[in-house]
DNA sequence: CTGAAAGCGCTAACAT
DNA sequence: ATGTTAGCGCTTTCAG
């Protein structure tokens, strides 16, 4: 631990070589190719490093010159920090991380702000390569990165962009098999919560307008599903009440819960697109009495740990195995030219908060 | 998004600038410093970069240039995707992340393998600092981190590096805290279950000797708290069973309660360094029905949700602020030269899994 | 096995 | 307001 810590740079490969009196290919391939050297000289010259404080090879200049970062960079939509609060994006970053950690690549978390038309992080962002996770369609940061020469590949993004890699699940057919699992149990008056489906701020309805105009694809495609599946069985989407939050958290599904119920108090099922938001609505239904599942249906999707402690119904994602293949798709990507498409399967997992709603009730079979 | 993504970089500043029969500063000015060019020219600057698949500056060689990479490192102990299961980290994570994004800073993981002594991912790293979470004192990645002249805080080190800044908790009088809280209950036969304590794998008791040689600062400081709240009462530290596990994992903390009580049956109250573990030891309390304060008390430490969610016994710190004052640390270190230390408090939280040993019990008061 | 030459792509004084 | 001049620190053919 010489005093070099901390000391504004002084050496620099070139003073060493000069010092040595060395060419500086020497110094380099001290570093680089031990075996272009013979050993006596390479230890000459690694102890002058040390003596004089110097720290090898500069990464940047070493990246500049051959191209290669050595890290892939993340873009997230959220803020940087929510990531690390939601458990199914740590699930999905862990994965990302094993892959990354497996090719010896760093993983740059690129910080932006939601709502923040500044760039600049993207365009900063010294990396071989992104993974774009979830973000919305018309994301400005996710339009920078497309504009970045280097490959791409996106998560969770059914639109399909010339030249970039996908990896997500079947949203939308996962929600379908949730959906026809409560119309089995036979439930018609269903309520939804949804998680932010565009730009701009709307805690409460969404109209159909809005729902048309969603930019976020997952949550577009798990409406879809339901849509579906209570059309199969004569359910007119419009009749449906979807309810919309900003926030992504506990707290915004129990509020989203109360106000849907105040509403719409005929409602047997709650159907949630995520399981955080689906865990805010079991919180309500504790707090107000209603029991799950008999008075009162609520479904998730995720498959998050904390759900399937709470014996949720759900849809279950690998999530980890997404970031897994996510990286892998980035860093081991052969000399292909087409882009590659990954969808992985997604399971219903049935738990203990659904069930036929009570015959006794007034509404039973109503629409 | 003209088809020039993916394409092999085709267009420079530099040929730019040729094609427009402007300076290369010209170029440079329209996208860094707008204000020092006339409007149409930048307007056209910008359409011919649009129109040539120019992406603007490249990042590698502006850092070369400005000194400047725009990102922190961060260097873990364990696998990077470690970091993204325990709650701790997760949490510490959280605020560093908080205080990035909030200095448009990007966080760069670095990839280590833990038990590799392959650095070269430090040195490959573009970064403008490190912080360095809770590692071992003779970690060759953390001596390769302190060679690099970037600005460097460490966290959870008591050790002192010098030029190197510091942000932790006071472990050691934390686990007193809870220590005088479990003599005051008068409990006298303890068991303690440890983390890792320095290199090398070590599933079972840590003999006096192992305990000695930690190199792990975290376990080394709890430990000692124990040790000093025990000797208050008169019970000799050579006679506490310490039992280490290698993995930090609830199910580790299940497992090593279970030979810490087979060894020792005697023992009225375990104590975890870690949440965690103490979250395995009430597992296995479960599963031989030892009933919980009442003939078995159970404490952790670090109090992270789940923690809470139980009622256990434990240690607060504050994971997050830990995490955003290391970055602003690191981000907002003005000029000053002095390295600082930030030392956070913490705090005891008797939950329901601490009680008086039952007075019935034969064993009491025997030592 | 070692050295000389040629940039990687960019920014920042300092002129003009 | 725009151009000229110098590198940032390194790797990499290609000769010796």
């Amino acid at each position: 631990m010489a005093g070099a810590s901390n000391v504004r740079r002084p050496a620099t490969l070139a003073s060493l070589a000069a010092e040595l009196g060395v060419s500086r290919t020497t110094v380099s391939n001290a570093y680089n190719r031990p075996d272009q050297l013979s050993a006596p000289l390479r230890a000459r010259v690694l102890e002058a490093a040390r003596r004089l404080g110097y720290p090898g090879p500069d990464p940047v200049a070493r990246s500049l010159r051959t191209r290669k970062a050595g890290a892939v960079g993340l873009l997230l939509t959220e803020a940087l920090s929510y990531a690390f609060r939601d458990p199914a994006a740590t699930g999905f970053l862990e994965g990302l991380a094993l892959a990354c950690e497996q090719a010896g690549q760093g993983l740059l978390l690129v910080p932006v702000s939601p709502e923040q038309v500044d760039v600049t992080a993207v365009h900063q962002a010294g990396v071989d390569g992104f993974v774009v996770y979830s973000v919305r369609e018309d994301d400005p940061h996710f339009l920078a990165v497309l504009e970045r020469p280097v490959p791409t590949v996106v998560c969770d993004q059914p639109m399909s962009v010339e030249g970039v890699d996908r990896v997500g699940v079947d949203d939308r057919a996962g929600m379908l098999a949730l959906t026809r699992h409560l119309t089995a149990l036979s439930h018609r008056r269903v309520g939804v919560l949804c998680m932010r489906l565009a730009a701009g701020r709307n805690d409460g309805p969404a109209s159909p307008e809005r729902q048309a105009a969603a930019t976020y694809p997952v949550q577009r495609e798990r409406l879809a599903g339901i849509r579906d599946g209570l059309a199969a069985v004569g359910v007119d989407w419009v009749e449906v009440p979807v309810h919309e939050r900003f926030e992504h958290s506990v707290d915004a599904g129990q509020d989203a819960a109360a106000a849907l119920l105040a509403a719409h108090p005929e409602i047997t099922a709650i159907v949630c697109t995520s399981d955080i938001l689906a865990l805010g609505a079991l919180r309500h239904a504790a707090v107000r009495e209603l029991a799950v599942p008999d008075q009162l249906t609520i479904t998730g999707f995720d498959g998050v740990p904390e759900a399937e402690r709470a014996g949720l119904t759900t849809v279950r994602q690998p999530v980890l195995e997404k970031g897994r293949v996510a990286g892998e798709l980035l860093l081991e990507r052969g000399d292909r030219n087409r882009p590659r498409r990954v969808t992985l399967p997604t399971e219903l997992v049935v738990g203990v908060t659904s069930a036929k709603p009570r015959v006794d009730q007034r509404f039973f079979s109503g629409w």
